[in-house]
DNA sequence: TTGTGACTTCTAGTCCGTT
DNA sequence: AAACGGACTAGAAGTCACA
């Protein structure tokens, strides 16, 4: 048997992917520009654009933030729909 | 904004507080100490007890981490139960 | 309007300890 | 076993110019 994602969820950094895809919803939903989320928020514009490409690493307090902006618990922008 | 310690329950990171009551919960169920989570997940000793603490503002790859070491998806650590 | 690389500042995260 | 401290290094936060 091999260990290639056997386990209840993969092993890798899926949920960056996860996030970066259910923030794109999320602010599509509301017809807001990258511009618009980020200064929601209090974080800059191009600080949301890294995370929707998912080249950054974010942290909790700032998924709080854009949970908060766009008006869903921070767990409902790690769950996979 | 940034250098604000850890006052827990203060407006805004409640998700800390909820994330750490969850591996708390889960870390105790399993009877692992803070040593052998760290183990598991690849993290060390003493960062798994500050985030214990809400102590420290994590980032995403090390919640998805935890999540895997304790074997449950990550946005099930920021639920509040 | 958004993507990207690069840059500085400051914290995340490690490792050594003691209480 | 866990809280806490000091000193470090890796890396996230935050911003910018430009594509």
């Amino acid at each position: 048997m091999r260990n290639v994602i056997s386990s209840p969820q993969s092993a890798g950094f899926t949920v960056r992917a996860i996030l970066a895809t259910n923030i794109v919803m999320l602010r599509e939903q509301k017809e807001w520009s990258q511009e618009m989320l980020g200064f929601e928020c209090g974080l800059h514009r191009t600080f949301i654009a890294h995370v929707e490409r998912q080249a950054r690493n974010i942290s909790i307090d700032n998924i709080e933030k854009i949970a908060t902006a766009l008006g869903v618990e921070p767990y409902q922008l790690l769950k996979s729909t």
